[in-house]
DNA sequence: CTCTATGCCTGGGAGC
DNA sequence: TGCTCCCAGGCATAGA
């Protein structure tokens, strides 16, 4: 199932195989391939060079030197290859170009479902499917104004919208379902409901994840008979395509099958939840590993009056003198856990669980739903005041199982040497120590991969912020 | 005009 | 094992 990344693979594999590359007569095995009609369509292309190879969504733009522009729709499972004259044919093999070097270029499709339609220079976008194709899906074509105009104005529901060539071009069933997953929007949304924080991020996803995977592809067509099809293999992770029954890698929920608009469709219930009216209020949880640099990422926010709500600091307010959880602490791990003023006894406490995993799973069950109401209070409470922004600054943000109810997730990275050197020069830790408080967290790179924004902080603090604020402002968040 | 359902095709997997 | 049935999905088009 070729996509934009596939077809643009495929042009660039072709451009270098047979781009000037001459053509000295046509077979066309299945007729109801080419348009016009197989007589006319050889005629035209006999003697023909191959200039260029363009790209337009997903459709292959061949220019002839002879005034011609075939277009060529690979639909589901088109492969163009090329092979030494007179190779023999493969069952679905349905046209092929003879080349004057003593090479041809077949195109083969099992369920011929692809078409070329052979016409004139400047007639191209004529051809149904051009006529009314989208703006191609690029930094600069594809804007935020065009996406919230198109958005504000259909009441369609967001998977076949962005399925459709029309709005977008080069979008397909798989990236689509990838795209939403990212930006966390159920596939059924209606597009007039979202927010422009959402219309921005989905924007950014999808840019990133079209480029990601043309990155990905353009190193896989190699030699003389490379089949082309083979590069349309979706050697990028997909997150949530047919992963139906697996955990979902940001939340831990068990991604699902459905279908929209008669198409399989695949999410995760937990973090792609259907809202009647998206809030405006963007919460960012920040996170990252141990040393880091979280910190120095949170005083941005905290110098722009950004309100912090500080997960550690909820960790000790839901277990002061007089809470519920502190009494449950006392009536679980006995009274001698609290001080003779009444407050939590944390050394103690500490000490009793640590290495001793029952009894930890004791504690969090305890504490952990607490941790969790409290937050949702503070974010609620921001919400009715519209804050725009609010940032969850949550060391355990994944591991504390927060991830699936924030709108976007800030990961503070650096390389593993400098965050060693960083966490044992700041503890005054040995190397050993340093090394086996790093391996006892949810590895760093697991972070990165579902992180929205990864902030790079192996460098000096000025430059870490000012990803942070290049960030802000590309959201429109400050 | 918009929106939805279906046809185009074949191979492969599930179920019997 | 072999048979039938259904699903995969991009796009055009017929119909509401």
């Amino acid at each position: 199932m070729p996509e934009l990344p596939e077809v643009e693979t495929v042009r660039r594999g072709l451009m270098r195989l047979v781009g000037g590359a001459t053509i000295d007569h046509v077979d066309v095995i299945y007729e109801k391939m080419v348009s016009p009609a197989p007589a006319e369509f050889k005629k035209r292309l006999a003697g023909a060079t191959i200039d260029l190879i363009e790209r337009r969504g997903k459709y292959l733009l061949f220019r002839f030197s002879n005034g011609y522009t075939m277009v060529s729709h690979l639909r589901m499972e088109g492969k163009y290859d090329v092979q030494p004259e007179g190779a023999p044919l493969t069952k679905h093999t349905h046209v092929v170009f003879h080349l004057t070097d003593n090479r041809e270029l077949r195109y083969t499709d099992t369920r011929k479902f692809g078409r070329m339609n052979l016409v004139e220079d400047g007639d191209e976008m004529q051809v149904a499917g051009l006529k009314t194709i989208g703006p191609e899906p690029t930094e600069t074509t594809l804007t935020f104004d065009y996406m919230k105009r198109i958005f504000n104005k259909s009441k369609k529901v967001i998977k076949p919208f962005l399925l459709d060539q029309s709005n977008i071009a080069g979008l397909g069933n798989i990236y689509v379902d990838e795209v939403l997953w990212m930006t966390r929007i159920h596939p059924e949304q209606p597009v007039n409901t979202l927010t422009d924080f959402q219309i921005r991020l989905l924007r950014d996803n999808i840019l990133k994840e079209l480029a990601k995977a043309i990155d990905g592809h353009g190193t896989t067509v190699h030699s003389f008979s490379t089949a082309f099809g083979e590069a349309g293999q979706f050697q990028n992770q997909l997150n949530v395509y047919g992963r139906e029954g697996e955990p979902c890698v940001r939340c831990g929920a068990e991604l699902q099958k459905t279908k929209v608009a008669q198409r399989g469709t695949h999410f995760c219930p937990r973090c792609q939840k259907l809202k009647k009216k998206p809030s405006k209020t963007v919460v960012l949880g920040l996170t990252g590993g141990i040393a880091t640099g979280k910190s120095s990422v949170s005083a941005v926010f905290h110098d722009r009056d950004i309100p912090v709500i500080d997960a550690d600091q909820i960790a000790r307010e839901v277990v002061e003198p007089d809470s519920p959880a502190l009494s449950e602490i006392a009536a679980t791990f006995g009274q001698t856990m609290l001080q003779p003023d009444g407050t939590l006894n944390r050394r103690k406490l500490g000490q009793h669980v640590f290495n001793d995993e029952d009894e930890l799973a004791k504690l969090n069950a305890i504490t952990s739903p607490a941790i969790h109401k409290a937050v949702k209070k503070r974010v609620a409470a921001y919400r009715r005041k519209r804050t725009p922004l609010v940032v969850f600054d949550a060391p355990t943000l994944f591991e504390g199982d927060y991830a699936y109810d924030v709108d976007v997730i800030m990961v503070v990275a650096l390389d593993t040497a400098t965050q060693l050197a960083r966490l044992m020069a700041r503890d005054k830790m040995s190397e050993t120590d340093a090394r086996s408080r790093i391996n006892s967290q949810l590895p760093l790179a697991e972070k990165v991969n579902v992180a929205d924004i990864v902030v790079d902080n192996s460098g000096p603090i000025d430059k870490t912020k000012a990803q942070v604020v290049k960030w802000l402002n590309k959201m429109q968040l400050v």
